[in-house]
DNA sequence: TATAAACTCTCCCGTAAGTGGAGTGTAAAG
DNA sequence: CTTTACACTCCACTTACGGGAGAGTTTATA
């Protein structure tokens, strides 16, 4: 199929789709005369696949791991699982994070007046050294 | 003072203070004999003002927002308080995406055995669109 | 005083994961 | 036969820097 039809049951852009067969992440065959990519139907299933992973917030890379476990029919459960739990942890970390720095803000926001006289806490923080 | 000192004062790296000179983010004077640049105490406090900020996770600029209403004196709360709690919102979303994610992640993980054998729940959430 | 170490400069390339656009060719529909 | 939709390549741009080459400058040490 060309790419478009690809692109569009994989719910990525043709942009994306071009992109990942540039990177060989799938390997279209190319129509010699006219240039265009022909990507079969196990071409399509590795960018759905991708399509997904990429909303797990699995990177490419991770993507091309999962993508060779994922074909590997003899390869365990362990790994899959132990990326995933990576990730999680990533995650965790993140989300550590992220809380804490909205506490800082809120914080800061909570004593600032916002109205139209300058004395500003959130500014006297930033400029605190 | 040379740039290894107002990177040192201000908790950054040489080349991002380097950096933040090449889009303006402080102008410091540059010795015509040596090309060496020259930073004030106005640049060090821009440049440890921008560190904190950044750190508070707004962008670069942003940073040049809040820098313009920080060295304006007739400038209001307001502004500051309207773009810190943009940002606090920016991670409100953030934080449900992450946590929308762990929980989908876990779910998968948690019904993996994660053994030699290959069937994998994860993988097969992957491949079924 | 000579030299070595530490510091600084510019310039260019690389990152992740694409997006946007120019210019051009191909296929399908009316 | 022409319009429209689709496809192609190539290049530049994005964020916020980091790495390293090659060259000049300043400071510390022998």
């Amino acid at each position: 199929m060309n790419i478009g039809k690809a692109a569009k049951l994989s719910n990525l852009t043709v942009k994306t789709v071009r992109y990942y067969a540039d990177i060989s992440l799938v390997r279209p065959l190319k129509n010699n005369s006219t240039g265009y990519r022909d990507f079969s139907e196990d071409d399509l299933a590795r960018l759905q696949f991708v399509a997904k992973a990429r909303k797990f917030n699995f990177s490419i890379q991770e993507c091309e791991e999962l993508l060779s476990l994922y074909s590997d029919k003899n390869r365990s459960s362990k790994e899959v699982k132990a990326l995933t739990l990576d990730k999680i942890s990533e995650i965790d970390a993140k989300l550590i994070e992220l809380k804490d720095l909205r506490r800082q803000l809120s914080f800061l926001a909570n004593n600032c007046k916002g109205n139209d006289r300058p004395e500003c806490p959130i500014l006297e923080a930033l400029s605190d050294v």
